[in-house]
DNA sequence: CGCGACGTTGATTTGCCTCAACGATTGTGG
DNA sequence: CCACAATCGTTGAGGCAAATCAACGTCGCG
C-alpha cells in the first residue's frame, strides 16, 4: 500500500495509533501525473497540498518579460504545493509542473482543515511542516544574501546532491537565482579543477 | 494591563475564553528593551520567542568579511526571534538588536511546548502563525528572485510604509540585499521624479 | 530523419559593488 | 553645554560579477 510511506513519514514526527493513521491517510487520494502535466497554474486556486510518493515537480513562476523563476522542487517525500494559494485559498500565481511521470497522495483543503480539527496530533503535524519550512526559507534567504552565485551552486550541490542529477540545468539556475549561462561556466570550470 | 496586546493579536486568529486567554499570556514575561541592546547573540540558544509590544528590533547576520545582512525588522504586533534556533533549540547564528527602546512579551520555549500540549487551539495559533510567516517567506524569496534592486526597494516601500521611517538605512539596505549606497542612489533619483 | 529543447561558449554590456572623500547628525565625555 | 568623535547618509569614480545577446553542438523524441 502506497500510503504506508505517507504514515511513515507522519510517524517521524507525531506518534500516531492505527486508527489514527488510517483516519490520516484515508483524507488522500493517489494520483499519477505524467511527465511535463501541470498540478497548479495561475489564475486556478490550488486546491490540494501534495505528498511526493515518486517522480518531481518544480514549482516556478513567469514574469511579464517571459522568464521563469523556479521557488522550489520537491521529490519523494517532500510536500508541494503554491503555498500561498493553498492556504489562502485564492488564486495562484506559480506553476507546478511534473519534471518526469510522478505519484502523489493529495488532500483537499476543506479535508485537511477536519483532520487538523478532529486531531490534536494532527494539527501538531501540519504545525511541525510549516515551521520546517520557515526554518528552512529563513536559511535560504540568509544564504543567498550573503553568497555569490557560484556559492550557491556549491551549497546546493553539498545539500542537495541527489536533487542535482535530477532537475534540468535552466530549472537549477533559476532557483539559485543566476542566468542558465552563468551556471554552465560554473559547472565546467568546477570539473576542471575536480 | 500590557498582555491585553496579546490576547487581541492572537483572538485574530483563534476565539478563546477569559480562562484560557489568561492561561496563554500567563505563560509571557514581560521585558523592557534598552536601544542597541541584544536579546539574542550567535553562538547563545535563543530561549525565548518574543511579541513585541513597542519598538522596534532587527534581526541580522554578520559574515566573516564583517558585513551585516539583515534577515528580518518587527516592530509592534510582530513576532522576533532567530526561528531557526529556537525551534530547534541549537545555538543562533543571527544577532537580534532593539533599534529603540522597545518592550516586549516573551516565552520560553518548554512553556510554548506546553502550552501547545495543553490546548488544541494553542496548537492552532502557533500553527497559524509558522503558516503566515511561511507564505510570507515564499513571497519574499519569489519577489527577490524576479526583481531589481530598485523594484525591490519601492516594493517595500509600499508594503511597509511604516517601517522605512523606524529602520536605519544601512539596515534596510541590507535586508533588501543591496549596498548603503546603492539605495541613497535609488531613494535620491525617486524624490527628484516624485 | 528533422525539429525543438537544452546546454555550451564567446563577446559585449550592465546593474550593482567597492573604494574614497565628504557633509550631516547624533552621541559623549570633559 | 560645548567640542570632538563616531556613526550615518551622500556623491563620484572605477571595477567586477553576472546578465544579455548570439551562434553553435547535441541529444531526445515525434
Amino acid at each position: 500500500m502506497n500510503k504506508k510511506k505517507l504514515i511513515d513519514y507522519v510517524q517521524n514526527f507525531v506518534s500516531l495509533e492505527n486508527d489514527e493513521a488510517e483516519q490520516f491517510v484515508l483524507n488522500f487520494e493517489e494520483v499519477k501525473v505524467k511527465k511535463r502535466q501541470f498540478i497548479v497554474q495561475p489564475n486556478f486556486t490550488n486546491k490540494y497540498r501534495a505528498f511526493v510518493l515518486g517522480g518531481a515537480f518544480r514549482t516556478y513562476a513567469v514574469t511579464d518579460d517571459g522568464q521563469e523563476h523556479t521557488l522550489q522542487f520537491a521529490i519523494e517525500n517532500w510536500w508541494v504545493s503554491d503555498f500561498n494559494s493553498y492556504i489562502y485559498q485564492h488564486p495562484a500565481r506559480l506553476f507546478i509542473v511534473a519534471l518526469d511521470d510522478s505519484i502523489i497522495l493529495q488532500i483537499e483543503y476543506s479535508k485537511e482543515q477536519e483532520l487538523k480539527k478532529a486531531n490534536h496530533k494532527f494539527e501538531t503535524f501540519f504545525r511541525i511542516m510549516a515551521e520546517k519550512g520557515l526554518a528552512f526559507e529563513h536559511r535560504r534567504i540568509l544564504f543567498n544574501l550573503t553568497h555569490s552565485a557560484e556559492a550557491r551552486y556549491e551549497n546546493f550541490l553539498l545539500n542537495f546532491p541527489n536533487f542535482v542529477q535530477r532537475v534540468p540545468q535552466y530549472a537549477l539556475a533559476s532557483y539559485l537565482g543566476m542566468s542558465t549561462e552563468f551556471l554552465s561556466r560554473i559547472r565546467n570550470k568546477n570539473t576542471q579543477k575536480g
